[in-house]
DNA sequence: AAAACTTTAGAATGATTATAATAAATTTAG
DNA sequence: CTAAATTTATTATAATCATTCTAAAGTTTT
């Protein structure tokens, strides 16, 4: 374990959020002010590689990153763009039971307004 | 309406798959020769934006264009990468009750072996 | 101490978008 | 219905931005 990978193993379990490897590099680099994207980069593609982390991908923007590596589901709000977490109770399950199918992984985007805008708007 | 985005729908109508923009671009050079990738991802956008045609995304590949737009879901195979198309009936519907929230869209991709790879091997 | 792996710095890549000029399509007015 | 006027799309090219590559130097692990 490098003093790299330590930072941002430290700055994700501190961070609850959604955050790019731009905003990854920003936060790690109070904790290890050398570090350098690539390492941003190596390591949270590692870390994705072994499921210690999600990445969510979406058109146009950067890649996302989920300290939760537990399989859970994703609201992107159309008006705020915030990435909001839901769980669907034994999604994974429902799937292979509904297709027959062996899944081994998922990702589901749900795109509507959030708590936060439904609130400040209704 | 342009020839150019006439050209692009022949080309999406004739050809059933996932294609990229680049795809898409060496395909509709076939019959507009003079095209320009900016024109693809001009109307490749446009369309998108109109739900003509629905777009897929995937950390690390270019983005794909699905000719049909109604919301179906998609299978990415783990062995050949290859998108195929499947569909969960009443699946926005379900969201929609599970969540007691107003989906506007969705994307679910299931990542696991397509008939194709599970009949190869087995 | 050697082998294996990671980081660094910086250049490179590749998908996509921006810009500004030209051309085509659509609307409006005669 | 046609021609000028306005709007919108296309082209060519440059630019951007996220991400990866490379080669050298530095750490970890064995």
């Amino acid at each position: 374990m490098t003093k790299q990978r330590a930072a941002i193993l430290k700055v994700m379990a501190e961070n609850d959020g959604h955050f790019t490897a731009e905003e990854i590099f920003n936060m790690t680099k109070a904790v290890y002010p050398g570090i350098v994207r690539a390492t941003i980069y190596n390591n949270l593609n590692a870390l994705a590689q072994e499921n210690q982390i999600r990445r969510i991908c979406q058109s146009g923007e950067p890649d996302r990153f989920d300290r939760n590596p537990i399989p859970h589901e994703h609201i992107i709000c159309t008006q705020c763009g915030e990435v909001v977490d839901v769980w669907i109770k034994d999604f994974k399950h429902k799937l292979q039971k509904e297709l027959h199918l062996d899944v081994d992984d998922y990702e589901l985007v749900i795109h509507c307004k959030c708590e936060k805008c439904k609130e400040s708007i209704a």
